[in-house]
DNA sequence: GCACTCACG
DNA sequence: ACGTACGTGAGTGCG
C-alpha cells in the first residue's frame, strides 16, 4: 500500500516537549535513504509560519504519505503553525509496539538494534537536565541540521524493517484499522484539551492544607515523637522500633518495614496513631498528586489542560495517560471525588458527558470463551455479579446475599487476572480451601470458561504468542520458563491480555468512527478523554441528544457481530463528577 | 535513579 | 514450602 505512493520522512525540532507548549526550530525531511534536508526557522513566530506554509503543498498532500517516529508529536506541532498533516501516516514508533509490545520504542533503540547504528544522543546537543538544559534553538544551525536530518533518515531506514516485521506478524489489517486513524483522533483530543478549574482545586488545598496539619499534629501527639510521616521508613520506624506494634510480614527487598495501606489497616487495632496515618497519607496524595498538580498544568496558551495519551506503551494495547495523567482521577473515595469537580464544560453552552462500557471486560471473556451459561447471563440482563453468585452458591436470583453477591463479584474481577486460591483467599479474607472451593464451584458453573483459559494457556506455550479478536499481539517469552514462578507469571498475562487487548481495540474503534462522525456531521462537540472503558465529552448543549445517540451506537457496535450484548451508560453534568 | 506508596481501569 | 493478582503514572524520600 504505501509503496505505491509517494512517502516522504519527515521530523519537527522544536524547543521543547510539550507539543502544546513549545515552538518550532526547523523540520527535517528525507526521501532517499542516507540522505535528508534540514529547513530552520525563525524564532519570529509570524516568520515562522511563513516558512512553514511553504512546505504545506507536501504536508498538506493526501497522496504523500508521511513517515514520523511518534507522529503525533510532529502533527501537532504542525497544527500550532496552521498546517494540517495529510496523507497515510506510518509510525515507526507504533509500528515497532505493535510488533514487540514489550520491547522500547524509541528510535535509538531501533536503530542499534535493527540496522546497527548509534545515534547521536540528544544530550550532546543540549546537555543533560538541570540548569544548563538549551534548546534546539539555542544550538548552532550546523549540529541541529546534522542531528534533524539523521532522526529523518533513520526513521525512514527503519521502515523496510518493520515492514516486514509488521507483515510477518499479520499486523497490517490492525494498525491501518486502528492505530494509524487513532493517531489523528488523539492529535485532536489533546489538541483540544479539558477545562480545569484552578479557582476551584486552589480553595479545595487551602482544606486540605488544614486537614494535614490536624493529621501531623494528632501523629506527633499519639507517637509522641516527631518524624517525616512521608517517609515509608521513619513510619515504620516509628510503629514497630519504638511503639512496638508487631510487624508479621517479610520486610520489602531493601530492608525495610512494609507500611503499605493493607498492613496498616490490618494493624490500625494495635495503635491508634496507625488510623491517623491512612487519613494524613489519603490527604497528602490527593493534595500533591491532583489538587496542587493540576493547576500547574493548565497551558497558558489555552487555558486548558493537554494531557498526552502514549499509544504505544501498554503492553496489552491499551493507552496511557501522561503529563498530567488525567486517567487515575480518583472516583471511589469521597474526598478524593471532588477533584472530579474541578473537570469542567468549556463554557455556559457545553456539558460534560460521560460514557462508559459496563462490565466490558467479563462480557469479553464470555464472548472469546464462547461460555454459554456466561453468555446465557448477559443476554438475561440482569445484575451479572449476583446471577454469579446465585450459580456458585446454588441459590435462587432472589436469595443471593449482599455478602455472596459481593464474594461473585470479586471472583468475577478475580478472573480476568487469572489469579489462584491464595489471593482470592487474602482479597476475600476467606480461608484458602474456601478459596479453593469457590473457584471450582465457579468453573463448574462455567466450564466453557475453563476450558478456554486452559486452551490460551496451551496455545501460548506452543506458539509463545498471545493474540486479541482484532489481532493484537503478545510476545510471552517467559511462558516455557522453568523457573516455575516466572511461568505463573506468564499464564495469567496470557490470560489477561487477551481479555484487556480486545476491550482496548474495542474502545479505540469507537474512538475512530465517533470521531469520524463529529467531523462529518460538523458538530461542535468533542471528545476529550479515554479512561480505558469510558468516553468523556465537551458537548455543545443543542447537541447533546445527537451526541448521545452517535456514542450509544458507535460504542456498542465497534465490533459488530457479538454474542454477547454491550451496554454502555451516559451521565450528562455540569462536571466530571456530576456526569457519573 | 530506585524504592515505596497509591491513584485509576 | 512458598507465593502473585492484570495494566498504568506520579510524588516523595533517600542514597
Amino acid at each position: 500500500m504505501l509503496s505505491q505512493q509517494k512517502t516522504i520522512s519527515f521530523d519537527t525540532e522544536t524547543t521543547g516537549i510539550d507539543a502544546h507548549q513549545a515552538e518550532l526550530v526547523g523540520l527535517s525531511f528525507s526521501v532517499t535513504p542516507g540522505e535528508a534536508y534540514y529547513m530552520p526557522v525563525s524564532a519570529d513566530q509570524d516568520q515562522a509560519r511563513t516558512t512553514v506554509a511553504r512546505f504545506k503543498g507536501i504536508l498538506e498532500n493526501p497522496e504523500i504519505s508521511k513517515i514520523g517516529q511518534n507522529i503525533k508529536y510532529d502533527m501537532a506541532m504542525m497544527k500550532w503553525y496552521g498546517v494540517e498533516l495529510a496523507g497515510h501516516l506510518y509510525d515507526t514508533m507504533i509500528t515497532h509496539y505493535l510488533c514487540e509490545p514489550d520491547l522500547r520504542h524509541k528510535l535509538d533503540y531501533l536503530t542499534e538494534s535493527y540496522l546497527d547504528y548509534k545515534m547521536v544522543p540528544i544530550e550532546d546537543l543540549i546537555g543533560r537536565g538541570g540548569k544548563n538544559q538549551l534548546t534546539m534553538r539555542d544550538v548552532a544551525l550546523e549540529k541541529v541540521k546534522e542531528y534533524a536530518c539523521e532522526d529523518a533518515d533513520l526513521t525512514l531506514q527503519m521502515v523496510p524493517v518493520l515492514k516486514k516485521m509488521m507483515h510477518e506478524n499479520e499486523l497490517d489489517d490492525l494498525y491501518i484499522k486502528i492505530e494509524e486513524p487513532l493517531i489523528r483522533v488523539l492529535c485532536d483530543l489533546e489538541y483540544e484539551g479539558i477545562r480545569i478549574s484552578g479557582d476551584f482545586l486552589n480553595e479545595y488545598s487551602k482544606e486540605l492544607d488544614k486537614i494535614i496539619l490536624e493529621k501531623e499534629q494528632e501523629i506527633y501527639r499519639n507517637a509522641g515523637v516527631k518524624f517525616n510521616i512521608s517517609s515509608p521508613r521513619q513510619v515504620g520506624e516509628v510503629l514497630f522500633d519504638r511503639l512496638k506494634v508487631p510487624y508479621r510480614w517479610k520486610k520489602t527487598s531493601s530492608g525495610q518495614y512494609s507500611t503499605d495501606f493493607d498492613k496498616l489497616t490490618e494493624l490500625a487495632g494495635e495503635h491508634i496513631v496507625i488510623d491517623t496515618i491512612l487519613e494524613y497519607r489519603k490527604f497528602s496524595k490527593l493534595k500533591s498528586t491532583y489538587v496542587d498538580a493540576l493547576p500547574t498544568m493548565i497551558n497558558p496558551r489555552t487555558g486548558r489542560v493537554h494531557s498526552n495519551f502514549n499509544q504505544a506503551r501498554a503492553a496489552t494495547g491499551r493507552l496511557s495517560s501522561e503529563n498530567p495523567n488525567l486517567q487515575n482521577i480518583p472516583i471511589k473515595d469521597e474526598a478524593g471525588r471532588e477533584i472530579r469537580k474541578a473537570f469542567i464544560p468549556r463554557d455556559d453552552d457545553h456539558v460534560i458527558l460521560a460514557a462508559d462500557y459496563s462490565q466490558i471486560e467479563l462480557r469479553i471473556i464470555a464472548e472469546i470463551s464462547n461460555d454459554q451459561s456466561m453468555l446465557d447471563a448477559f443476554i438475561a440482563g440482569n445484575d451479572f455479579h449476583k446471577a454469579t453468585a446465585a450459580k456458585v452458591y446454588s441459590v435462587a436470583y432472589d436469595d443471593v446475599t449482599s455478602e455472596q453477591r459481593r464474594n461473585a463479584k470479586t471472583v468475577n474481577f478475580s478472573i480476568t487476572y487469572g489469579a489462584g486460591a491464595t489471593n482470592l483467599s487474602r482479597q476475600l479474607k476467606i480461608s484458602r480451601k474456601e478459596a479453593t472451593e469457590l473457584i471450582k464451584s465457579y468453573f463448574r458453573e462455567f466450564s466453557g470458561l475453563k476450558n478456554y483459559m486452559d486452551e490460551t494457556v496451551k496455545q501460548a506455550r506452543e506458539f509463545g504468542y498471545v493474540k486479541t479478536l482484532l489481532g493484537r499481539r503478545r510476545n510471552l517469552r517467559d511462558i516455557n520458563s522453568r523457573n516455575s514462578l516466572t511461568a505463573s507469571n506468564a499464564e495469567r498475562v496470557a490470560i489477561n491480555t487477551p481479555i484487556q487487548g480486545t476491550a482496548a481495540d474495542m474502545i479505540k474503534i469507537a474512538m475512530i468512527d465517533i470521531h469520524q462522525t463529529i467531523k462529518e456531521k460538523q458538530l461542535r462537540s468533542r471528545m476529550v478523554l479515554q479512561v480505558h472503558d469510558e468516553l468523556v465529552f465537551d458537548v455543545y448543549k443543542p447537541e447533546l441528544e445527537t451526541l448521545k445517540s452517535i456514542i450509544q451506537d458507535k460504542m456498542k457496535n465497534a465490533i459488530p457481530n457479538l454474542k454477547v450484548p454491550i451496554l454502555v451508560e451516559i451521565g450528562v453534568g455540569n462536571n466530571w463528577l456530576e456526569a457519573h
